[in-house]
DNA sequence: ATGACCGCTGGAAGCGGA
């Protein structure tokens, strides 16, 4: 079973390169963020024609999270993450899919920092640890899939000259993604490749693509019992070079069935 | 390196992104 995570960055705008690469990577399970787009206008039959069900969970302009399983309907458990009634912010949708729980999520970027965006961050941070330790806590085949918008280790990311304030490598986001992994989590990429480059995001700016200037900020995270089945993982870098790309490429596992 | 690049809304220029 192949589990794939991807910031489309407008799932409407990326229509084309989102099905070619459904297409050529056919993964079973797609996590999506920044879908920038209405539940209304949500692309649900031209995704179901490409033979995938969807669950999402759409906000306008900004943010929105979207699972797809090929050939079923995800099975949708949560469309909002736990412990603020009040947040509104179209960051995280949950579903089953073929006996495994998938949390998709988006986590906020948090910049400028400090100010209110990273205090949410951090906030946000932490009803994910404390929602993530219940999910554990289950016994449960789970994966936390998504842009966490951190860069784990200086190792992440080409140099860390023109980032050092930056929100995405601050000691308190690191501190949090060491303390969710120290729950019990595995973090599937560095797990099957501890010593390799393995960037997602390469920014629009100052040619960072052709300059390899990427960093690693999306993340699969495996609960136990399924970090006991995971047999490979990698991230389609091709993708972030075609054109009309997304700044994010895909990142994916292997476990099996 | 004050900058850039992108997508959205609205129908210009500003916001959000990372």
């Amino acid at each position: 079973m192949k589990i794939a995570t991807f910031n489309v960055n407008s799932i409407n705008g990326r229509l084309t390169n989102l099905l070619q690469w459904l297409d050529e990577a056919r993964p079973e399970v797609a996590c999506l963020q920044e879908i920038k787009c209405t539940n209304a206008a949500f692309p649900r039959k031209t995704l179901e024609a490409a033979g995938y069900g969807a669950v999402w969970c759409g906000q306008g302009p900004h943010h929105g999270v979207a699972i797809l399983a090929r050939d079923v309907d995800p099975i949708e458990t949560r469309r909002s993450l736990p412990g603020n009634s009040a947040d509104r912010e179209a960051r995280y949708v949950e579903a089953a899919v073929s006996g495994v729980l998938i949390g998709c999520l988006y986590l906020p970027n948090g910049n400028p920092q400090p100010g209110p965006k990273f205090d949410y961050k951090l906030d946000w941070f932490e009803r994910l640890i404390a929602y993530a330790a219940e999910l554990k806590q289950t016994g449960a085949p789970v994966v936390l899939a998504g842009d966490y918008n951190v860069v784990p280790t200086d190792t992440d990311i080409y140099a860390m000259r023109s980032w050092r304030t930056n929100a995405l490598v601050q000691p308190e986001p690191r501190a949090a993604f060491v303390r969710l992994l120290s729950l019990g989590w595995t973090d599937a990429l560095r797990k099957l490749h501890p010593d390799d480059v393995m960037y997602t995001f390469w920014d629009y700016l100052r040619h960072s693509w052709s300059r390899d200037a990427g960093m690693r900020i999306d993340h699969l995270l495996l609960s136990g019992s399924l970090a006991q089945r995971l047999v490979a993982a990698g991230v389609d870098r091709n993708v972030r070079g075609l054109a009309n790309a997304s700044d994010h490429a895909p990142a994916w596992v292997e476990v099996r069935d």
